[in-house]
DNA sequence: GGCTAAGCGAGACGGTACGTCTAGTCTTGGG
DNA sequence: CCCAAGACTAGACGTACCGTCTCGCTTAGCC
């Protein structure tokens, strides 16, 4: 998400501040969750940093490129999948922590990166980049080795079964209506599971 | 979505045109697909429409809410469930509707109405009211049937359901990547029935 | 500055109600005086009059022309010479008179409308003919009177003479920074009178 | 009439453009003389002088504002006193002058902004410091030197002075009926230096 | 007493300008 | 080349009046 030319070794002239650099993810991370999204500009962060609206631009092309890269700062490396246990109850306890992520103030985040998203091409590209992609991949290794071991079915489609257990997550997510619990959660996991067909 | 007062029979005063309603809702649909939501502006639906702004105005409190009426004039009584046939084909077909309607210009007014409603609570509201509740009490309806058929099974909770069938539908749609084809609803369909346990 | 067509004898339908062109020449009055000219439109005028717009429009053609009126209803008779006396006093007095008439509510009047008059060249005209003439032929006689009685010299050019006495009391409301006191019109008319030639 | 803050020597941050205020105040004058005030709008002004409309309001707080110096900028350093001759001359001489600038184009400059004065008070002061003032006392101190070489009379109130033999030209450029001639400006000034008082 | 034409209150309508706001770029002086 | 400050273009925002129009309803005066 981040703007050319970076710093290079090599480069003449100041470096970039690396402090700077945090004091502005900080900043956005700190507005966007305080007043939200739409109400947040480059110009307010920038006041908020105590940094000039040049050095923001000189970085990130627009707001939503600095809040992504704040996001991902936050977030990176968390909801990850338990490496021990039964791969029934780790898949069933990720999409806990998952959901249990998306509450509070970083739920907030996702919902305003997906949203406007829709709206920037670039951004939908770097959210698929840095926070799906790897997911997905983290869900299809354990997933995988699932069938390996018998504990998912071998004749289905991964990908697929991948947005039936977390596109209600995002779903709910989204419709910000009713809560992201454990129960709803072992609901859909269990109902996927199970199957649905009657007597 | 609509703003007071409108007229009411009996009330003094020039009657609002409703040859002016519908040129508003036309214009508003033709410039968001043809440019998209974010370049459209109110002005540029009055213009259109050959309207003043002051009329728009008068009737919408913003472009979301004008949009939101455009939408739902258009796709209102889309996506209904059939008649007839067997109960669990009834589902996938409504699906398959659901999924093709959202191809195209009509897709692209969801995906924009759902990331608007993120930063304005009033349209999120319409859009629960007039989109999702009513589609989701037909879908109940259906669903309860087919539990009573034993289609179902009994000890299952409907909304979930609802969730688990649906939310990867809206999941594609938002991620823009990959086409809701009819293959990809079978899928999602037939695997949420059998369920995932492996042997 | 009144519309046509009026009402003329003989004329059929519904005849214009002489009660509401009162009371919107009163709340025209009332209004311009507490909030001022320009704060004031037909709109508000029609509200505290109880009637409706077109009333208005159908009377006047603008807000300019509706207090024209308003000002001559309250003015027309106003500002007159006394009938006895020495010709000189006469003059003096009616020069009190007129900066007195000035002061309060009737000079804002006086201000706005000539002020607006600069850009409204129907009003313009309308107060030229409705105020001005009628006022500098009254003068005009009373000052061909004293110079018949050899009052004033016989050989001046009395529309300069006009313009000489009254033009100061014109300049001094429209200045608005120091009043219109006796002492000041006594001041102007010595002046004039004596002529300024040293020693 | 221009808004704070200025750029001051020592302050950071872009300068303001002196090309532009030029650019600003030259397309004010242009239009204001061509359309009249009245039809004259900010978005008008900005649009010929090739400025967005955020920098003419970061400079003026409104049209007037903006024509007011730009009518300074071209009027400022006019209707000056001859710096010779006899006093009784220069006096006449500069009374004549002044009805020359207020022929034409600067004349429609100088009614406008004397009318909107009336409804605006500080453009009202800034035309009073900036026009009116310096006029005044420039013309008081001609006319102290007259009383003191015996050309005026001692015993006369020099503010009134002012009053009689100025007034009457504004009062002439006001009504617009009649041209501010030479002539008409002799006369003026002879009648009120001989006095009216008949044999 | 009924007909008819205008008056009337309410408020919709197209238009225009207002003054504010944000986005993203550019230009200073200083480090 | 970086940086803070803030000027700059562009253009949408939602509001306020303007003067016109359209609705359903009075209301006078003539037949």
């Amino acid at each position: 998400m981040e703007r050319n030319p970076k710093h290079e070794p090599g480069r003449s002239g100041r470096p970039r501040s690396e402090r700077l650099h945090r004091a502005i993810l900080d900043a956005a991370l700190d507005l966007v969750t305080e007043v939200g999204f739409r109400s947040v500009s480059v110009e307010t962060i920038a006041a908020k940093a105590g940094v000039g609206k040049t050095t923001v631009y000189r970085r990130w092309p627009n707001k939503a490129a600095v809040v992504m890269d704040a996001f991902m700062l936050q977030m990176g490396s968390t909801t990850l999948f338990p490496q021990e246990g039964p791969l029934g109850e780790r898949i069933r306890l990720q999409m806990r922590t998952m959901a249990r992520a998306f509450g509070g103030a970083r739920g907030t985040l996702v919902k305003a990166l997906l949203a406007e998203a829709q709206f920037d091409s670039e951004l939908a590209q770097a959210f698929h980049d840095r926070w799906t992609v790897p997911r997905r991949q983290m869900a299809l290794k354990v997933f995988e080795e699932a069938v390996d071991q018998g504990v998912l079915r071998s004749d289905i489609d991964l990908d697929a079964v991948i947005d039936i257990l977390y596109a209600p997550i995002y779903y709910r997510l989204q419709m910000g209506l009713e809560p992201l619990s454990d129960t709803y959660i072992d609901t859909i996991y269990g109902h996927v599971m199970d199957g649905l067909h009657g007597s």
